[in-house]
DNA sequence: CTATGTATTAAGACTGCGTTAACCATTTCT
DNA sequence: AGAAATGGTTAACGCAGTCTTAATACATAG
């Protein structure tokens, strides 16, 4: 997880200071800048995946910043978290809605701040993951029609195929146990064995291809790349 | 995203009519109440994912309500907004740090508004995960995939090498007894050796680095860094 | 030095999955 | 309607990987 970079932008050295050496602690690389004007230029040359702003700064405040930030090519469509005082006049800030992905309010407690952090770029990363995943692993189900592609191949599945894909496919890497797959494809009150679910498996993976379908043993299946 | 539960409590029916138009045109499911009391009640039965509470209210304000709200086991952990009139004074409500999630001014503006929640909302979906998946130095461990990330890596461990790393990673540097790891990873009606421990332990010394399982002599084991 | 607790192996037991084939059930075709 | 095809479920058996044990070696505290 570690290695995104973070701009940091504050006109307190203090908080730069804290919050620096809180996010370093995680593994992040962090830029910090003390005003809007060097941070547009950081940001320029480091590309950062988040961008943490100050919304009270003298000259040049954090919305301008945020503005002119979402000007910029390369830039606009980087993570950019406002940090606000509590209490502070959030009417402006949101009504200038410049587009802030997050806003953190001080006093910043670490921990808070981390967690939230990391939120964020996860969003970022699912983000990435989703505008791949549809064109990589070149499997996609239709629910309306009822159809199943692979490659461009238009692919009819049985219903319980269908169901059961259906599942696997709507958290991609997430593992679903027996018990899950069961109450969700069969219903709660249909009484079937396990074995069904594994010749299931099978019919999926013949058609579909052996990779894609991954065994967790004593736990369940998922769909992986 | 939509389909999550919002309580909106507010004493005067303009606002009620108003804020609930603007977020039911967002997909949200509202729920309204014109006091703190009703307010409690219809929590309790529709257990919202957001109350916002408006400070200002004859009876019992929302700071009241709020502490009320947090006294309750099902809805203690609820995001909680404040609506408070620009220019309130503030130190009486910060000072009476009841627990809220977010302040919105008055007055209010729909765009800002439905922007706060969503951003706020996005929060409860993110810490949902958190509580999925614990990382610590480069190790991490992903609940619903089963898989461990070392350094990138992603790696594959057998049930209950998971399960035990599991335990031991959900508070890092704590000692887990023996006796507790046991109970918490084989059951409590299953009766095993204590040497299995040690040969667990040993797979995931051999897997993940000797370093991070530090044994306590006649205590048990605990990870550390 | 001894006692106690832990580390390390390897071997066997066990569990759970994969696979096939046969058997119903349902739908479609003639 | 009867036949044929398709889909769903189950049972049986083999197999691989996982778990557990037991035996032995090692470490540390007293």
């Amino acid at each position: 997880m570690g290695g995104n970079k973070i701009l940091l932008v504050d006109d307190e050295q203090d908080i730069l200071d804290l919050v620096s050496y809180n996010l370093k602690k995680e593994g992040f690389e962090v830029y910090t800048a003390l005003n809007g004007r060097t941070a547009i230029e950081v940001a320029e040359k480091a590309l950062p995946d988040l961008i943490i702003l100050d919304v009270m700064m003298p000259e040049m405040d954090g919305m301008e910043t945020c503005a002119q930030l979402r000007e910029h090519p390369n830039l606009s469509k980087t993570l950019i978290a406002f940090l606000t005082a509590r209490g502070e006049d959030y009417s402006q800030i949101a009504g200038f809605d410049a587009g802030a992905d997050d806003y953190i309010t001080k006093p910043i407690k670490p921990r808070v701040l981390i967690s939230r952090v990391k939120a964020l770029l996860r969003r970022l990363e699912s983000d990435k993951l989703d505008a791949k995943t549809a064109s990589l692993h070149g499997i996609s189900i239709d629910k309306d029609r009822y159809v199943v592609l692979k490659d461009g191949e238009e692919l009819n599945l049985p219903k319980k195929e269908f169901e059961l894909l259906a599942l696997l496919l709507s958290q991609p890497g997430r593992v679903y146990t027996r018990e899950v797959i069961l109450s969700s494809v069969w219903g709660n009150d249909v009484v079937v064995g396990d074995r069904t679910i594994d010749v299931h498996i099978r019919k999926l993976r013949e058609k579909l291809g052996d990779e894609y379908f991954k065994t967790v043993k004593g736990v369940g299946y998922k769909f992986e790349t």
